[in-house]
RNA sequence: GUGGCUGUAGCUCAAUGGUAGAGCUCCGGUUUGUGGUACCGGCUGUUGCGGGUUCGAGCCCCGUCAGCCACCCCA
């Protein structure tokens, strides 16, 4: 038996993994003065079909009926139950809301390398803000996601554009508002359709692909500059690039929109977000009205970006090292002492310290082999000598001898040993 | 959902249409208080599944399922 397609089995070392992505995650928001929250992870069928929520997710929605015959869907996303539960309670928090979530979510579409049917998100929403400081804390918090995996800009960027500038375009050429949508789908396919075609779509809207061309490569976005300038003074500048040509899928951007890219290798977006001002308002049916700017980080994109960085692999390995499940081994060297061995791993263990050993009597040098295995930083041994231990730090073969006694004040001195992740 | 490629032991792979193998991993051992090497031994397969062609199919054909890649779109 497998897992059904698109969804993982997380082993041990994966999920060790898992657990390195979101504490970063975690780590990254807290700084930036965002909380966690989350909501179910099933949810009425409903509050994906309101109006301006879903768009092309809704044909990728994990869809049933319960046993109490009402529609339900896995959700594909956060930002609607967050719509929801902001819409629901937000005046009981003070502006802005700086809200994250470490989610599992569900599409139903087919796998690939980096997509799947289940997977973790990281969102982070910053609402009640319409300003574009509000833009720049979010795009700022994205930036130094990444860079908290060892990613540098020379292997991501953040293409920043800004739909006020598409709109304002488009009434300069005479389209009314209601096409805006149709025509920046143009937009978001040209870079991988031929020329001939997007000439084509362009037709109905009496724009030519020269004049479109023209303003996609002028890099003056002015609507942009107040967030550039935020950037700037935080010294992130250089990891964005205004890129008029992002205007991403999603049908409910009002503002700024972005997305994080690989610079390397062929992975899609790594992470994608932008501002939605009305999708508090819609899906609430007006109850809350709070403008809002979030993005959403996938963890099986992360994860093969990592893979393919070495520096962001490095640091993981470290990090994954220093993170031993064991950190000490205790060698029962003499069977008889097994209580001893015990009593002393319980103190040890109430310290803090993660220590293992072998459950039964065995040869001395097969529990070394399994203090190594484990990946511990250090061997005690217990044996005829006690109440004297001997410690080996295993790295490179030190050994000490002490009295059991002073052994863990012993290894709160030697303590840059232990885990620190 | 569309198209292409692939599918052999837990993993990586081999086997001119003629009895399915190797390496790695794992487990045990190399005489009983010191570890990643070396050596010895052991376990594991209805060759993804179901049909068909053939005296005979891991190999050829069809279907199906799964994986990978591209499209679609996104995290």
């Amino acid at each position: 038996m497998k897992p059904l397609p698109g969804f993982r089995d997380l082993f041990p070392e994966d999920f060790a993994r898992r657990i390195y992505l979101v504490n970063r995650w975690r780590e990254t928001a807290r700084r930036y003065g965002f909380v966690e929250f989350d909501g179910p992870t099933l949810e009425s069928a409903e509050l994906y079909r309101k109006k301006n929520s879903g768009g092309e997710i809704l044909g990728q929605l994990y869809e049933f009926t319960d046993k109490g015959d009402r529609p339900v869907a896995l959700r594909p996303e956060v930002t609607p139950t967050l719509a929801r539960m902001v819409a629901e309670r937000h005046r009981d928090y003070p502006k802005p809301l700086r809200w994250f979530n470490v989610g599992t979510c569900f599409r139903y579409e087919r796998q690939q390398r980096g997509r799947l049917r289940e997977f973790l998100q990281f969102n982070c929403d910053l609402l009640g803000d319409a300003s574009s400081a509000s833009d720049a804390e979010v795009v700022a918090l994205l930036i130094d996601l990444l860079r908290s995996f060892g990613l540098t800009h020379k292997e991501f960027v953040i293409r920043l554009s800004n739909r006020q500038a598409w709109y304002e375009f488009l009434g300069g050429h005479g389209v009314e508002k209601e096409r805006a949508g149709d025509f920046l789908n143009i937009v978001d396919k040209m870079e991988r359709e031929p020329a001939e075609k997007t000439e084509e779509k362009l037709v109905p809207f009496g724009i030519s692909l020269a004049s479109l061309r023209e303003f996609l490569e002028c890099s003056k976005i002015p609507s942009l500059d107040p967030l550039l300038a935020d950037l700037e003074a935080r010294g992130l500048r250089d990891f964005v690039r205004p890129d008029l040509g992002v205007v991403r899928g999603l049908a409910y951007y009002t503002g700024i929109v972005f997305e994080a890219f690989a610079l390397q290798g062929n992975l899609r977006a790594i992470a994608g977000g932008g501002r939605y001002d009305r999708l508090l308002k819609d899906l609430s049916d007006g109850s809350a009205d709070l403008p809002a700017v979030g993005f959403g980080v996938g963890d099986a994109v992360l994860l093969e970006l990592i893979n393919e960085i070495p520096a962001a692999k490095v640091q993981e390995e470290a990090a994954l090292k220093a993170d031993a499940p064991t950190q000490l081994y205790l060698v029962i060297a003499a069977e008889e002492r097994r209580l001893s061995a015990l009593s002393l791993a319980q103190q040890l263990r109430s310290a803090g310290w993660r220590v293992a050993f072998s459950l039964g009597a065995e040869r001395v040098g097969k529990q070394f082999g399994a203090a190594e295995v484990y990946g511990a930083a250090y061997a005690v041994v217990i044996g005829a000598e006690w109440p004297r231990v001997k410690v080996k730090r295993l790295a490179d073969r030190h050994e000490e001898e002490l009295m059991e006694g002073e052994l863990l004040a012993w290894l709160q001195e030697n303590r840059n040993l232990k885990a620190e992740i």
